[in-house]
DNA sequence: CTGCATTGGAGTACACGTGCACAAGCGCCT
DNA sequence: AGGCGCTTGTGCACGTGTACTCCAATGCAG
């Protein structure tokens, strides 16, 4: 006898691009939830996020029946299933590696906090930047970058956030996952190498702004010819 | 009779998917030249930005034939390619709105002006911050929001970014637009509205993580079954 | 100049994700 | 108690994007 689909995080694969949104939904929710709203029906939620309620519908029913026909959606309950699903019900420290521009930023981030990431750890190598402590809920202080393995085994550090300038990532993401890191979340702009078994995220800036100039171009082509 | 292919920007649909992966090529092919290579095959430049060499080649293929049987592609001659189609060899002119931790980070950021985006405007409501002077190449004031208008509309600027507080994006988002900004790159955890024509990328680092976390949980899960 | 090995490009089959439309189910009102 | 209207959940068809296969074009060696 299955267990009552309530009771379990879904076993059937959930497609990635339904992984990508749910995040989203969260966020929504949350906000929802804010405004002091019991129930959503699928097609607010899905106006609010801006997909079809088609699509919100059938993402919401991969990961089990929570809706009620004729009624619409428990905001809370809802909020609840997905945060477990996406795992935000538990503590995930992390570490930071290269605290520059981007990685102070980061560090300096509250809104990390509050869907349970924790930074346990800023590594640099950088001597005038070691000893800094920098947070936004509470201070961490920055270590060098020797001690990268220290922090992520003592603290069980599962997921690690590199950095760094280009010429470096690599190395220090091969670190990260020989010190036990599953998941990486890149912003140095390059494909890195990983084992399989790991995730990667990369995070490339520059590369969303030339996407934005290649639609550009094309509008201005467009009018050009119009004219 | 048509032009020959080399001399004009493609005009069939390029699909979202290969826009997407242009950048990344791009990036593969500087860093190919700085090493001093001359040309490159399908297959080793495949394997540098991790896709498959049909695929890559499928790509390339959307925008012209620049390759040459039997030896490769040109890689001086195909980055040229790649800018072109991209919007690369021309100057983009960018504002941005909100000159706090990820503002201040990606103004201090030098990687931009290479691929031909200028920072020409950086606005914020906050009198500590307004005057101050960032950047990376050269300096740009910071003005008070109110010159938003100003600014756009004197340097002719078509990309925006957001980094503000989420409860006050979409407000900058509708002026942005309507001083013409035409497309946006948006760091608050929002879906932000736009009219149709207007291309917008969201950039959410927190939500990068809770699908990190997501996958992490996974494999947490698959490990208890399997003990 | 010829033959051969190499490699891009086109064509084809498949998988994934999306949108549509409808039946099933719940609550409310009579 | 029963029917009615509302919203969910889902099967199905379509389109897009991806992986694979084949072939001809091309450079190079002899
Ligand atoms: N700042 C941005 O807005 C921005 C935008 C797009 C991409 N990026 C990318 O993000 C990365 C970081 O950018 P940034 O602006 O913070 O750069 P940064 O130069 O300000 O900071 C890099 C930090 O990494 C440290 N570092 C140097 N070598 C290291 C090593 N071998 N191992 C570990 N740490 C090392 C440095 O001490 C420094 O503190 C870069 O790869 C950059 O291309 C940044
Ligand atoms: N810093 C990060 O690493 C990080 C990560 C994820 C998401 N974000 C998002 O990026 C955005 C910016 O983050 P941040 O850390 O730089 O925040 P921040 O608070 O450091 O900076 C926000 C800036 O916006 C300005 N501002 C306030 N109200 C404004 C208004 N009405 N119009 C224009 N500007 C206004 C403030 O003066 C401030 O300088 C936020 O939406 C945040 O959620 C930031």
């Amino acid at each position: 006898m299955p267990l009552p689909r309530s009771e379990r995080t879904a076993t059937t694969a959930v497609p990635e691009a339904t992984v990508a949104r749910l995040p989203v939904y969260h966020r929504a929710l949350v906000a929802l939830a804010e405004r002091g709203a019991t129930t959503v029906s699928s097609e607010e939620l899905a106006a609010a996020v801006g997909v079809t309620s088609a699509k919100l519908r059938k993402d919401l029913s991969l990961l089990g029946s929570y809706g009620t026909r004729g009624v619409g959606y428990e905001v809370d309950y809802l909020l609840y299933q997905i945060s477990r699903e996406l795992g935000l019900t538990q503590d995930w420290p992390l570490v930071i590696v290269g605290v520059g521009n981007l990685g102070r930023a980061l560090a300096n981030y509250g809104g990390f906090s509050s869907r349970g990431f924790r930074i346990v750890g800023l590594l640099d190598p950088d001597p005038e930047i070691v000893g800094e402590k920098i947070g936004a809920d509470f201070l961490v202080e920055v270590r060098p970058l020797d001690e990268l393995e220290d922090v992520v085994t003592e603290a069980g550090v599962l997921i690690g956030v590199i950095a760094t300038p280009a010429h470096a990532a690599q190395a220090v993401c091969d670190r990260l996952i020989a010190a036990g890191v599953r998941s990486i979340m890149n912003f140095a702009p390059l494909v890195v190498a990983v084992p399989p078994g790991v995730s990667v995220r990369s995070v490339d800036l520059g590369l969303e702004l030339q996407v934005l100039a290649f639609h550009e171009q094309r509008k201005l082509g467009r009018e050009e010819v119009r004219s």
